[in-house]
DNA sequence: AAACAAACCTGTGCGC
DNA sequence: TGCGCACAGGTTTGTT
């Protein structure tokens, strides 16, 4: 579900709410949410525990605590992080809640009906073995910034489908598969093209078309589908699917060329959606 | 090396 | 109204 620019709304929500706020309680009601671990570590780590920081890497949400150790959340494909007061009725598949210390006191609810998402404490000085995942991540456009030179050699590289290189967090990290082909429409570029072969001009609208996409979607605090899975701390959902161009529109006529109708087909189990005047 | 299918789960929307 | 199927924003793992 939450890409990039979800993701950053919820970083920027919990820095509003939570940060210098002490943990003075954990409750885990699902097991396998705490599965990198366990429901004894990851209450053990919270407990007594001042959240510092909110930080972001790609998906990853990533909080220094006082005591050293580190919160990391991973939302996956349905995962809500809620701010709510405290004692308030908790929405079905509230997996983990952290009771936060202050006036008033509140509650951060981990709300996740495919259980898919998960919550870890991890030492940062071990994070190559905690969380290989995110020691091995790519650059993240918005967090480290990144150039057109850079993103040029990272085409370069391999001679891959462009669509599963941006796709793949090890390279870049952040982009799903909405910002993924809303981006490649924007640039022209069909999602099978070989990243090696894509032009230097292509390339130049292509880095552009991603930090745009990108920027505008963190303004517009994300995107929220039909099913408003999606919201940020406050519930509040955001509104970038207003301006979506290609995705869930399918059948819908191209709003670049008006000529053409948007396609969509599956490619390695994933919807994609272009259009075949637009995109070469 | 690259591409795909399947797996992990639950909920929703659609056609019949 | 009910049922079965397809599909969903992510990521990993195993197989061609």
């Amino acid at each position: 579900m939450p890409e990039l620019p979800e993701v950053e709304t919820v970083r920027r929500g919990l820095e509003a709410q939570v940060v210098g706020r002490r943990i003075t309680k954990v409750e885990v009601g699902r097991e396998r949410t705490v599965r990198r671990t366990s429901a004894r570590s990851v209450i053990d780590g919270l407990t007594g525990a001042t959240i510092t920081a909110v930080n972001r890497r790609g998906k990853y949400l990533l909080c220094p605590l006082d005591s050293g150790d580190e919160l990391m959340m991973h939302l996956r494909m349905s995962g809500r992080l809620l701010v709510a007061p405290a004692g308030a009725e908790r929405p079905p598949h509230t997996h983990v809640v952290m009771h936060l210390a202050g006036k008033p006191a509140e509650e951060l609810w981990f709300v996740d009906p495919r259980t898919f998402g998960e919550v870890v404490v991890f030492d940062p000085r071990n994070v190559a073995v905690e969380i290989p995942e995110v020691a091995k991540m790519g650059v993240d456009p918005i967090a480290d910034g990144l150039t057109r030179k850079q993103f040029s050699e990272l085409l370069r590289r391999r001679a891959r489908q462009i669509k599963a290189l941006l796709l793949d967090q090890h390279v870049v990290a952040g982009i799903g598969n909405i910002y993924c082909d809303e981006a490649l429409h924007l640039a022209g570029v069909r999602w099978d093209r070989r990243s090696n072969e894509v032009t230097p001009r292509e390339t130049t609208k292509l880095h552009t078309a991603i930090m745009r996409v990108l920027g505008e979607a963190i303004e517009a605090g994300g995107s929220t589908l039909a099913d408003t899975q999606y919201v940020g701390v406050d519930g509040a959902g955001g509104w970038f699917q207003l301006h979506h161009r290609v995705y869930d529109r399918a059948g819908q006529r191209c709003l670049t060329c008006r000529k053409a109708n948007i396609v969509r087909v599956a490619v390695a189990g994933r919807g994609t959606h272009f259009c075949p005047r637009c995109q070469h």
